[in-house]
DNA sequence: GCGGGGATTTTTGCATTCATTTTCTGGACA
DNA sequence: TGTCCAGAAAATGAATGCAAAAATCCCCGC
């Protein structure tokens, strides 16, 4: 069948029994989408670094086909950009884009806030106020990752309670373009907005529990905004070394 | 009944000198997919039906290859749908997909209006009056066509002046998806309904003027929930014929 | 030592080909 | 007459081939 295909590491085929937390991808084209979204969004590549098409063939075991389809999805997801007769390349987010990013992600939480207070049980915020809790205790013991994780859970509880499966989807893709940049940023997170950061979640769980979907979506945007300040400054800060780097990749209009 | 595709005039090889008004994509891959997404969203192909890759092969004067990327982007923007092995179809939107999506602008139009609160100029928002005025003029007279454009270009400045190309995209790709849902459920519109969208946009533009930006995510928000109530209504009283072509269409859950 | 120009290699974009899968068709049989 | 099944035809998904563009290398002149 496919001899000509080199063995390596990683199998042709999907193992039989599919590992868990991995949705079932029917088709290869949308497997090789996943499995080069994830690559290229932990960071598998370089920001503004080209995507050797070759290599990433050999990686997955498949041809050239499939994989550029995969290129052409990505690119239209912001993750990456296509230069003409040049390849693709890792999209190097300037810092418009991730100002741009982080308005997004306010205008699609304001929204999920909004929607949220509609529907949402007291099951659901009773969970969001566990997870708050569980937070509150990484805060106080300076645990930035699990804090930062908790974090995440409930941002992505309120979009659920959203049930509104076109904004979770639109959520993700936004959370997955700046998801290097929140970490990074969350990482350097003074001590102070640490706790401006829990006041605001206090604020978020207190509309939510008195469903006040108009306050919500406020108090929701303006921690996003928040959020964009810390990360900007953050770059200001860090990114200096990263500025050069950041001049010489060329034209990227768009 | 297999040629849902009609001949019409566009050449099977590109003209020397492309068609006017068109910006020129560079890449072949980037006019196929301008123009199979035009040519999906203006309703040449009918909700649920397959999409013709040989057709539209020969229509476009080119191989599958570019089509398929094509194809696989436009099913990443929720366009269409592909079935593993089946092909692709023009995506049936159910009555809950219009819901979130009418949620879904109701959200970006809340964030632009509050955005653009931010920066707008006293020149953007006399622009906007002089359209909403206009708009008037085909509310008293009752011109529906040039009421529904009017209306579409004020919601375009306003996504304009919050400056953010990001947002701009979004808004555009979702606009996209519900456009024939939009401009027939506002032919259907009622006398009522339309004198509520003529207040609301009073309102919109008072909260413009005063830089309300939390006020006008308020109003852009129920402004949008009630276009969806009128969409949905519109749906119920004349979607009754359409509903035994929605049924046989096979499955499509989601 | 350094820069420039042309040939070579690599990469890219698209067309074509090939193996499967699905769908269509026609006929056997209850 | 209706149903089911086998074979043919068509469509799909992916691999490969090929021409053109880009990147790289190499050598020459300065």
């Amino acid at each position: 069948m496919k001899s000509t295909i080199p063995e390596n590491g990683v199998p042709l085929t999907r193992p039989a029994g599919n590992g868990g937390a991995e949705r079932t991808e029917p088709s290869l084209h949308g497997e090789i989408l996943s499995r080069l979204r994830d690559y290229v969004v932990e960071g598998n590549i370089a920001e503004g670094a080209r995507v050797p098409e070759r290599q990433l063939c050999e990686l997955f075991g498949i041809s050239r086909t499939p994989l550029r389809e995969a290129l052409k999805v990505l690119a239209a997801e912001g993750l990456i950009e296509l230069l003409p007769n040049r390849g693709a390349r890792v999209r190097q987010l300037s810092r418009r884009d991730i100002e741009e990013l982080f308005e997004m992600m306010g205008g699609l939480e304001s929204l999920a806030g909004r929607l949220a207070c509609e529907t949402i049980t007291d099951e659901e915020i009773a969970k969001i106020e566990r997870l708050h809790y569980e937070m509150y205790g990484y805060y106080l013991h300076r645990h930035m990752h699990n804090y930062f994780q908790a974090n995440q859970r409930i941002h992505e509880k309120i979009v659920a309670a959203a049930r509104n499966e076109t904004l979770s989807a639109t959520y993700a893709n936004f959370a997955g373009r700046i998801r290097r940049v929140r970490y990074s940023a969350n990482f350097a997170r003074k001590r102070q907005r640490w706790g401006e950061a829990m006041r605001e979640h206090e604020a978020i769980l207190d509309a939510l529990r008195r469903r006040a979907g108009s306050e919500l979506s406020d108090i929701l945007f303006h921690h996003l905004r928040a959020k964009r300040t810390a990360a900007l400054e953050h770059l200001d800060e860090a990114g200096d070394g990263v500025q050069a780097q950041e001049i010489d990749r060329g034209v990227s209009q768009r």
